[in-house]
RNA sequence: ACAGGAAGCGG
DNA sequence: ATTACTATAGCCGCTTCCTGT
């Protein structure tokens, strides 16, 4: 395993061989709470029953509420080891290097002693007497030569003395000396790197720094000068993540002078913290540490904000706690943890000056929760819980873009004395952290404010964790992880409603409760704390960085660590401005440093993604697009890169490259990549020794899954899994980052390279040595035409293929990952497949890839029809012939659901993700979701970057301008309920979604065609619109044609149709299933059997009929009119195809007449105007569906019946020939 | 057809 | 009591849609 072979990479439990810690003794650790306070926290979902194997001592879990709780507020014995050393649990730490004396500051766990109970508490080092060091290169003829290295030490130091007399007197040197040291790094030193002679300078931290670039007589560069305090201790004291660490007897002390709210705080310097020399001496005190992680106190928390205008910031008006005192920050099989003592605590401030409604305080009291006059009292009475509670962990939904937000905001506005108790750090002096108009600031706010604590935002970690999701809103989360529907969302408008009365208000705390400790079952259930602290453990960054996703940052630490314990120097870190000064003094000597423009403040985001290409990646074969009948191998190289950087022993020791500088000056990647030479022979470097570390010790850990059977000694195996192969799998996208302090392009360009060379030679080693078609290829893998359907022949190939490839590589590994007994392939990384689980049972899965069905921008229901037709079209057991013709059936039927209203409205939800902040946008009038999010920011709810917009396309036909922008017709679905006249655009649905992602998906399959699909989906409102058009040349105003009406005209019509019996079917009612005819629903009063009834309402059930439903049933029988006339003259299959006279000739026996349809039309068009007269104008709903049905009727009209039976052709070839040439003569 | 913009899948 | 200050983000390849010329 990882920690056998190196020693430096911590001693926590969960690096030792023997994962088995013993389980948490809940009973141990007290909760601290005031029963007047809290309410007994009861479960909104079903409770879980633990059915697995759970350790006995999890069943006693009810902590009696002893009087023992008053323990906390007692003194307590800090529990030291025989040798009276101190076991100290690392849970975050925090710089301050501005103090005097500068100090770091040490947050974590230790275990008490109060009585005879034993508990854990929250503890504060604070480190002093910290140094800094930094290294000065020497100027030497010959580095090797240790004597005159010597002599230039020597010299270098009196330099620096005379140098310091002059321009920095505040330096403090405590001591300097000759060190080798490594230096490898892009960097340029002007000789070559290696072993280097250097001046290591250590002085006090609290003395000044030289300037950055300092040199000198004696020594050419500087290193480490601007490294922090706290990057220092991490990496001499070797720390690695939450883990126990050892404090030396009598190297720690109190002090009357706290400087945290921990329960217990020592002073210590960094000598104070044991680090094991030798790695018997490590064995030895990992035998003795602590066996378990202590359970760590989680307050999850839910906002209630709002705005008092839309330019006001959003207040605190509600908040809702769940606190759970004893989570395991190892794995656990089950939610015991989170349920051991919980309890919540809510609280709510008044709205306005108006007080609570009659018996609200009492009500509220009696529920257990709290009110307050106003905010201030809210946020006091909050923080004092915080404090009380003292968590480790600050949980919530958004808790960093939101939360905080919104909080430092407001500790900052009231002027909120105590803000700081939110987090461990005294800091009565300083002011709330809040910086306005800069972006980020809730991670900024969230680091500073909650200081000594951990924050998890459980919104940020479930788009990495589970990112398939759609929608990461904390009611689809809680839905789709926990399947509890509990979390409901409160809308803006509805907030003053819940100051109705005192039960309303009980509710709206519940709700906020309610998403509380739904919060902390999603951390839960998806491992956030044990996983970020494995990723923690494995680099040695802070947890707080992994909890914010920060891989960057994770990786640099690792390496940080890796170099510094072999001695090397590490690449300083550069800040933003320095970069800019190096590129403009680089760029300024060369040739205008190539492709990049002395472009000024970032060239803003090109697509969503910022920058443009660095080099190129992966190679992607051309696919040979069709759908596969014979048997498919995918064959895939598992870990690629990682496996690359060990395969070719790429290292920044050990590939000869151009420096930074010569890097900048390139002027294509073919030159890059010709002066990047991949070593030979040379020494195994440090980034294949970490990898190959990793990839054996996840070797191991899955091993021993395969054995173990305790539940959550399985998950903590499967956690530490995940960890290992995400800590592998980020090291080469870090090498390729620009602001990473291990930036290195030519390492990241030459394992690509490497990788497609790969993939390029295993195409022609199938090809050639086994002759066999590749008929795609992505990256790693290549998609192999077995030609056969046998499949033990097909497996016996591909165990061929795999030892003909392995046979070139020592690392480089490829492995049959499966085989298609169907394969649809559409485009680069677009297919669907039918995967082998098991051939004798004929057990197939569904993979996939890339189409549009899995992609959250194309709305539910054409995802849903696309799905369902390649099911039907991959089905194995089915008959080509077949499965066409129930594609054209089901395509039918789903367009009759459609116009049928029977479709609900969440399925027509198109979601897309903002990539910046809504007024960012440059052209926001153009993009519906940008709209969208507008609108809901005017609706006073939050919108950030990162959200996801849903949205529903709208008919705004009769409102305004004739033509609209697709991002105008765009509504949050939320406004379809609260506006009855708007109507969903059927038509664009069916042209805009539905038709591309089947014409796409059936693209590959014969017996269809674009057309077909078109027709079946009853799509003809576009011809309407073209032939309309180029009749007329403008568009109609319907509704002004109904003001304009003569009503004694009407009136004249009106007996004219008195007796007139119309073939149309008549609206079908949703509920009951009743029909109405058209001129029962529309004029009641009218016809053969007046009615007074009002209009749109169903003849047998009276239910209200929606005007969008009517019209569109409306538009589709109108066309189905239509297309019978046509169909009358469409001559059977067999025959010769007809010329126009034939069809004319043969006119008077069509069923359906040219005269009947010119009266249905007529009629029908009267039905619109005479309805619009006797409905009221301020009716928008109805005015404006009939408007549209109308304007349905007159369409028809115009193209006029010697057209019909073009318009027939038309049906069958809608994007087949043009069609407005043929229309008219 | 070109340009600009926006999506987010894939490895 | 008020003010100024700090700084982060894995990589690349590919298809599709919208608006405007
Ligand atoms: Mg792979
Ligand atoms: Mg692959």
């Amino acid at each position: 395993m990882l920690d056998q072979e190196h020693s430096h990479m911590g001693h926590g439990p969960l690096q030792s061989s023997a994962p088995t810690p013993p389980p948490v003794d809940i009973s141990q650790d007290v909760p601290m709470h005031l029963p007047t306070e809290e309410t007994q926290a009861r479960a909104p979902g079903p409770t879980r029953s633990t059915t697995m194997d759970v350790n006995a001592r999890s069943e006693q879990v009810d902590v009696p509420e002893t009087p023992s709780d008053l323990l906390d507020q007692g003194p307590c014995e800090v529990e030291r080891d025989p040798e009276g050393g101190l076991w100290f649990f690392l849970i975050d730490a925090v710089e301050d290097d501005r103090a005097s004396p500068p100090r770091v500051y040490l947050f974590g766990k230790v275990k008490v002693r109060s009585g005879s109970a034993e508990a854990y508490r929250s503890c504060c080092l604070v480190v002093e007497k910290l140094e800094r060091c930094f290294h000065l290169l020497l100027k030497v003829e010959d580095p090797s030569d240790y004597e005159s290295a010597k002599i230039a030490a020597n010299a270098a130091a009196v330099e620096l003395e005379t140098l310091r007399k002059e321009k920095f007197q505040n330096l403090k040197v405590i001591r300097s000396k000759l060190k080798y040291r490594n230096y490898a790094f892009e960097k340029p030193l002007g000789q070559a790197l290696g072993n280097l002679p250097f001046l290591k300078v250590v002085c006090e931290a609290a003395g000044s720094v030289p300037p950055v670039g300092l040199a000198g007589d004696n020594f050419t560069h500087s290193f480490g000068i601007q490294a922090s305090l706290l990057e220092r201790l991490l990496l001499t004291r070797r720390l690695m993540g939450p883990s126990w660490y050892r404090l030396h007897p009598d190297s720690f002390k109190e002090e009357p002078a706290r400087l945290s709210h921990c329960a217990t705080e020592f002073r210590i310097t960094p000598a104070s913290i044991q680090v094991p020399k030798t790695e018997t001496e490590k064995t030895q005190w990992n035998s003795r540490m602590p066996a378990s992680s202590p359970p760590l106190r989680v307050l999850s928390v839910s906002l209630q904000t709002f705005q008092q205008t839309a330019q006001l910031s959003h207040e605190v008006l509600a908040i809702g706690c769940s606190l759970h005192p004893t989570v395991s920050a190892d794995a656990s099989a089950s939610e015991s943890d989170l349920e051991n003592s919980r309890r919540t605590w809510a609280a709510i401030r008044r709205l306005d000056a108006n007080p609570f409604p009659r018996d609200a305080d009492k009500a509220l009291a009696a529920g257990g929760f709290h009110s307050y006059n106003n905010e201030l009292a809210l946020l006091n009475a909050f923080l004092l819980k915080v404090q009380e509670f003292d968590p480790d962990v600050i949980a919530g939904h958004n808790v960093f873009s939101v939360d905080l937000d919104v909080l430092s905001s407001r500790l900052h506005q009231l002027k909120v004395q105590n803000w700081h108790r939110l987090g461990r750090l005294r800091r009565s002096k300083d002011r709330v952290p809040r910086n306005e108009g800069r972006q980020a600031q809730g991670f900024w706010a969230g680091t500073s404010l909650a200081a000594g604590r951990l924050v998890c935002d459980t919104a940020l970690q479930a788009k990495d964790l589970l990112p398939k999701l759609g929608c990461y809103d904390l009611a689809n989360l809680a839905k789709e992880q926990l399947g509890s529907t509990d979390v409901k969302i409160v809308e803006p408008e509805a907030i003053a409603e819940y100051y109705d009365s005192a039960r309303s208000l009980l509710n709206l705390l519940q709700l906020k409760t309610v998403d509380a400790y739904c919060i902390a079952r999603i951390a839960h259930s998806l491992q956030i704390l044990p996983l970020t602290r494995q990723l923690t453990c494995l680099a040695g960054n802070l947890w707080n960085g992994s909890l914010q996703n920060k891989r960057a940052e994770r990786n640099e630490l690792l390496l940080c660590h890796e170099f510094h314990s072999k001695k090397f120097v590490l690449p300083d870190k550069e800040s933003l401005s320095q970069k800019k000064r190096r590129l403009q003094i680089e760029g300024g000597q060369g040739i205008s440093a190539g492709f990049d423009e002395p472009d000024e403040p970032e060239a803003q985001a090109t697509g969503s993604r910022k920058g443009k290409v660095a080099y190129s990646g992966g190679l992607v074969l051309e696919p040979q697009a069709g759908l596969y009948d014979d048997l498919v191998m995918l064959l895939d190289f598992n870990s690629l890169y990682p496996s690359i950087i060990q395969e070719y022993n790429i290292c920044f020791t050990t590939v000869d490259r151009p420096d930074e500088n010569e890097v900048a000056k390139m002027t294509s990647e073919a030159q890059l990549l010709s002066q990047t030479r991949e070593p030979d022979g040379a020494e195994e470097g440090i980034l294949p020794q970490v990898l190959r570390r990793l990839v054996d010790s996840r070797r191991v850990v899955k091993a021993s899954m395969k054995s173990e059977k305790n539940p959550k000694i399985l998950q903590m195996l499967e956690i530490r899994q995940k960890a290992l192969k995400l800590t592998a799998n980020s090291m080469y996208g870090c090498l390729g980052f620009q602001n990473s302090r291990f930036h290195a392009k030519p390492l990241a360009a030459l394992i690509t390279a490497k990788g497609r060379e790969a993939l390029q030679s295993t195409k022609t080693v199938v090809q050639q040595e086994l002759q066999l078609e590749v008929v795609y290829g992505d990256t790693d893998s290549v998609f192999v035409n077995s030609k056969t359907a046998d499949f033990q022949k097909a497996m016996h190939i591909a165990e061929q293929i795999k030892r003909a490839v392995n046979k070139r590589y020592r690392r480089l590994e490829i492995e049959i990952d499966a085989v298609f007994v169907r394969l649809m392939l559409l485009k680069k990384k677009k297919y669907a497949a039918l995967k082998v689980v098991n051939w004798e049972k004929k057990l197939f899965e569904q993979e996939l890839k890339g189409l549009d069905i899995v992609r959250r921008d194309w709305c539910g229901l054409a995802k849903e029809m696309g799905e369902a037709i390649l099911t039907k079209i991959l089905d194995p057991n089915m008959n080509k012939e077949e499965s066409i013709e129930w594609v054209h059936q089901f395509l039918s039927e789903q367009a009759k659901k459609m116009d049928d209203g029977q479709v609900p409205l969440d399925k027509f939800v198109i979601t897309k993700g903002l990539t910046k902040d809504p007024k960012d946008y440059p052209d926001a009038k153009k993009q519906p979701h940008v709209q969208v999010a507008l609108r809901l920011l005017s609706r006073g709810k939050q919108v950030r970057p990162g959200q996801e917009i849903g949205y529903v396309v709208c008919d705004t036909t009769g409102e305004g301008e004739g033509k609209s922008l697709l991002a105008e017709r765009a509504r949050d679905p939320h406004e379809m309920e609260l506006d009855p006249t708007l109507c969903l655009d059927m038509a664009w649905y069916k042209k805009h979604q539905v038709h591309p992602i089947i014409a796409r998906i059936l693209g590959v399959v014969e017996g269809t065609s674009r057309g077909r699909i078109a027709e079946c989906l009853g799509m003809d409102a576009a011809i309407f619109a073209q032939v309309v058009q180029h009749e007329e040349g403008e568009g109609l105003d319907f509704l002004s044609q109904y003001m304009d009406a003569d009503p004694n005209a009407l009136f004249d019509r009106s007996l004219r149709y008195k007796n007139f019996s119309s073939i149309l079917d008549g609206v079908k009612c949703k509920k009951c299933g009743g029909t109405t005819p058209w001129q029962r629903l529309l004029t009641p009063s009218t016809g053969e059997e007046p009615k007074q009834a009002p209009p749109f309402t169903c003849k047998d059930c009276q239910a209200q009929i929606q005007p969008g439903v009517a019209r569109n049933q409306w538009h589709r029988q109108l066309r189905q009119l239509v297309k019978q006339h046509c169909e009358g003259w469409v001559q059977p299959a067999d025959q010769v195809a007809g010329t126009e006279k034939t069809r004319r000739a043969n006119k008077g026996d069509n069923l359906v007449s040219e005269q009947t349809v010119k009266k249905e039309l007529q009629f029908a068009a009267h039905l619109c105007e005479s309805a619009a007269l006797l409905t009221a104008e301020e009716d928008a709903a109805l005015q404006t569906a009939l408007a549209r049905m109308k304007k349905d009727a007159d369409a028809w009209m115009k193209i006029g019946c010697q057209h019909f039976i073009d318009c027939g052709q038309m049906f069958g070839a809608i994007f087949g020939t043009p069609l407005l040439g043929t229309l008219h003569q």
